[in-house]
DNA sequence: ATTTTCCAGCTACAAATGTAGAATAATTAT
DNA sequence: ATAATTATTCTACATTTGTAGCTGGAAAAT
């Protein structure tokens, strides 16, 4: 189970979300097309959170032609199933009623929990 | 509906959740109490946490005889349904069926996904 | 072969975060 | 009044995060 899997910060979130749509192993460029226009930065700057991401553990890297090819160590749902645990013990407490009673205030409409408690029954299956 | 609420660093959200748990207004003492034997800090740290959650509008202050007294400007139902917003949207791109995957893939036991759903389902009626 | 391109590594720096000692100022005890 | 106690503020520093330029070397183009 995926327990020793730390939050990332938003820029490099941002970064390993795009490399989780790609279709590994993704290059840089893969990588940049995946990035909305929503928060530019220069091409540094993705190389930089690239290598942090790698030193981190949350991907691998391959040399193909002098050029790097990366691919994710850690699976998105993994990481999401980490962070949803992580937002229920570290923000709620632990507490179910706590945490539903967020997501109850969240803004989300009643057909989207309605959507939701569906599928959690479907999931829990 | 509270949108404009930041997510608050790891340290400070320790400090905050304490203060939640004081009936308001609480001294650093109250404070200090409230917090866990876990994660042990400095006094001076404790008071630099409170100074950068009034800063960030999180508390406001009141002196007593020379005192400091804090009261919550953000409650806790709200910090946290901003920030189950957020999870929802920047981590599972806006997606129910992602968040509930996730959700499903937490860890969590069948009683427990049980009673989330079954709160779920109070709270949106 | 020589130039142009491009990529990755190194370096850099500001802001935020985690942590806390030293100095200051006021309160209380003696 | 004076000393001891205490709370707050200042200052400080390491690490992390956000951001990017410069440089060196390899690949491709000519």
């Amino acid at each position: 189970m995926s327990n020793t899997i730390k939050r990332l910060p938003d820029s490099e979130l941002e970064v390993m979300q795009a490399v989780w749509c790609c279709t590994p192993p993704a290059s840089k460029d893969d990588i940049r097309n995946q990035m909305g226009d929503a928060h530019p930065m220069a091409e540094t700057t993705l190389l930089t959170f690239l290598s942090r991401l790698t030193d981190k553990g949350f991907l691998s890297v391959e040399l193909k032609r002098r050029k790097k090819y990366y691919t994710p160590c850690v699976s998105q749902e993994d990481y999401l199933a980490a962070q949803s645990k992580r937002f229920l013990d570290q923000l709620c407490g632990g507490s179910i009623p706590t945490f539903a009673a967020a997501l109850c205030n969240s803004g989300l409409t009643k057909e989207e929990l309605a959507e939701l408690r569906e599928m959690l029954e479907r999931g829990t299956l």
